[in-house]
DNA sequence: CGCCGCATCAGGGTAAACCCTGATTGCTAT
DNA sequence: ATAGCAATCAGGGTTTACCCTGATGCGGCG
């Protein structure tokens, strides 16, 4: 399981159903060297964007088919796990609250400063690049933590509680030289050769795994 | 240092030059069972909170001598970390990203529900409970982390590292009797039985420390 | 000056962890 | 069937960790 289509390039995806502004944003990218692919509704996007993409969004927050509130929501339930940033013509402050409390990165009215607009994607792309650098360090320790037996996790709950081979043996109702085989086991496939290091590669597999908000 | 000014009652600090929202507040929080402490400006207010304030604020955006957003730098600068909700009149778009954007829990439009604010209040204060007792919890680990002298500091460093004994002594020059001491030392310090809980309490003093975003 | 905490070390013993070899059982996939 | 993996166990040995007693030197504090 490689990870399906990794290795594309951060790209900024613009959803307005406004052509004027998709091309403004079209040109203002890319004449900085900023990859962009533009979308007229929120359907479109949709279809188009996969899981782990790379970048970020920009959204209008008044589109025919979804708001961009509801669009940003269904990405959150998809775990399309993106910056977005909001750009509209019309919002109002609850909307506006509404929008960074889910997690948007800024809500900017139109009309916008070129240059904060940019600074502001700058930043998204940042924030993406060194969130994807952290969730990929976990995802390793995920893999190998995935490839323990059911055993051998059971083992290693003891472990980290900090109970000895032969109480973990007791608890078990084996004897401790299995004990011993299985951490022997854990130790080898979590690529670790202390306890110390142990724990802390399990703690970062439990704790990292979901709660990365 | 058992922590200067424990002990007091959970409490909705509002803080509004207007006379008539001071006295609105007051009232509904009041006949709702709520604590509330009121105060015309922001000097006023930061005069008389403290760092360990249980409870939560509501804000005024616009007041005379200082903002709401400002009190809100000021309040963090200070280390008070307690859920604030913005009630504004005449409040815009950009005013309100920059407060939830600085950790608001919400910016709210008068005229307000009365319901509605109420139960925003209740969310903030049960937020700021749950917040405390996570941060109590481990200021006990970060106590007794502080206990531990430089030299033990030196050994528990190597001790999570995974260093057995004899690299430690080497590593500090010393023998592998005075580690024994240190660690046996750093154990009874950290009151744990074993290197796995030594781990997850030295992890969670490190982390949990400033990290509690 | 004497007391105390910190850091240092030694002897000597028990328990726990680690490592290698070797073996059996049962299930699964080729 | 045969090979592979997971799980089980044993013998036997080395290395660490843990614990107790005891002791020394140093610096601060009353």
């Amino acid at each position: 399981m490689p990870t399906p289509g990794m290795n594309r390039r951060p790209t900024v995806f613009v959803v307005d159903d406004d052509e004027s502004t998709r091309e403004l944003f079209r040109w203002l990218l890319s004449t900085n060297g900023i990859p962009v692919e533009v979308f007229r509704c929120a359907q479109d996007f949709l279809l188009a964007v996969r899981v782990d993409q790379p970048g970020c969004v920009v959204l209008d927050l008044r589109m025919p088919d979804m708001s961009g509130l509801e669009l940003q929501k269904h990405l959150a339930q998809r775990g399309v796990d993106v910056p977005i940033v909001f750009v509209t013509g019309e919002g109002n402050v609850s909307q506006a609250v509404a929008a960074v409390k889910a997690g948007a990165v800024d809500f900017v009215e139109k009309p916008f400063d070129y240059n904060r607009i940019l600074s502001l994607i700058r930043e998204c792309l940042a924030r993406n690049a060194e969130q994807r650098r952290r969730v990929s360090e976990r995802q390793g320790v995920a893999c190998r933590l995935a490839s323990l037996t059911p055993r051998e996790r059971e083992v290693l709950e003891r472990v980290m509680a900090g109970k000895p081979n032969r109480v973990i043996a007791e608890d078990l109702v084996i004897s401790v030289k299995t004990v011993e085989v299985h951490r022997s086991h854990i130790m080898e496939k979590l690529e670790v050769k202390s306890v110390a290091e142990l724990v802390q590669v399990a703690l970062l597999g439990h704790f990292g795994a979901e709660g990365s908000a």
